[in-house]
DNA sequence: GTCTATACACCGATAGAC
DNA sequence: GTCTATCGGTGTATAGAC
């Protein structure tokens, strides 16, 4: 039997192996792609043989899970950290929200397929490790509710609108700048119509050409 | 060595095969998911062993291949045909054919993760497949040319918008109607801010609420 | 508790008999 | 053209060494 102190050492020196697979997870999914990760070489880059890692995994889903709950914990942190340095005008801080979040999910492919692509055949996120991506959520409605966006529509089509394109940026223009400018056109008209005030720096008049 | 009757005779049947495998491959898709389709299956369902379909095709991405071009011919001859009976008004008909790539990818939702997005690890549609796809999205921005739209950049975000759409059905609301009638609204915003005229019978006046 | 070696089940793909 | 048999590779279960 162990006493309190060693326990807690146990724990930290589990919960710090666990760390080192899914850390070691990230690198081999963004060399080989996400899809085709593979146990063994997980394994060896922490130096270990496969069958190994099931003592800190139960499988193969649940390194998935573990980096997915990681993935959205580490954003959800980013957005946080993001809000004080948020423009005073409306438009602008939702111009920078969208584009916080395009940033994210267009810098880390392997990343971005896994926290909103339904990529790998079976997996599903836990409840545990989808709590943070509801938090985010709802921290984007409330972030864009202090900013005169009422109502719940207006927010999915916003959220819609940032989706799109970045999927169009990985479908037609991997490592180009064009789906950004044309999020800003976008979240441009999508604030026109809701008739948010326009800012003050750049006057978009019309958003029309 | 067979006279050409005969060859053509043949060339029939080997084509005939090849859609009852392809059509196999579709309802075991659909009842297995796409992803984790198995030959075997597809195999038994027209009454082979799994072997015998590297007979007429070469890989089982050879097959996703072959979905995928049937898929994206079967949709362009869709608009094709919608063409004509298209309202006369510019924002109706931009409305409908939104609409119409709207259900079209929401109906069948294996045939919209191989035509959309990129769910099979490792495949890749061929040139040959592709073509379909590539004529559908000429023909898009040639039809929201003919009714005002000029700007390749408006044309993509409309593009976003739906595509955006489609993905928030399938992840939150699978069966309902809610982004449906969000895909409406957002088309009007963005109609509105292109400065389409809007339609007669229901004047959005502005798309405000 | 942690890791290893071995083995198993399953898949796509290939070889060769008929 | 279709079959049976088999290969190579994967995730995973388990027994046992340390």
């Amino acid at each position: 039997m162990l006493d309190a102190p060693n326990r807690d050492r146990v724990a930290e020196r589990r919960e710090a192996t666990r760390l080192e697979i899914v850390a070691a997870a990230w690198v081999i999914a963004r060399e080989s792609g996400l899809a085709s990760l593979r146990l063994r070489d997980v394994a060896a880059r922490v130096g270990m043989r496969a069958p190994s890692l099931y003592t800190h995994f139960e499988s193969k889903n649940a390194i998935y899970d573990a980096m997915f709950a990681q993935a959205w914990q580490e954003y959800e942190d980013a957005v946080i950290a993001l809000e004080p340095e948020l423009s005073a005008h409306p438009r602008t801080a939702i111009k920078q929200l969208a584009r916080h979040f395009y940033d994210y999910a267009t810098a880390d492919l392997a990343r971005h397929q896994l926290m909103n692509v339904r990529i790998i055949p079976g997996f599903e996120p836990t409840p545990n490790a989808y709590a943070p991506a509801v938090r985010v959520l709802e921290r984007g409605v409330e972030n864009l509710g202090r900013r005169g966006v009422t109502s719940r529509d207006d927010f999915d089509i916003w959220v819609s609108l940032i989706g799109g394109l970045v999927n169009q940026y990985h479908a037609n223009d991997p490592g180009g700048t064009r789906c950004a400018v044309l999020l800003n056109r976008a979240v441009d008209m999508w604030a026109d119509a809701l008739g948010l005030p326009v800012e003050p720096s750049t006057p978009s008049r019309k958003t029309r050409r």
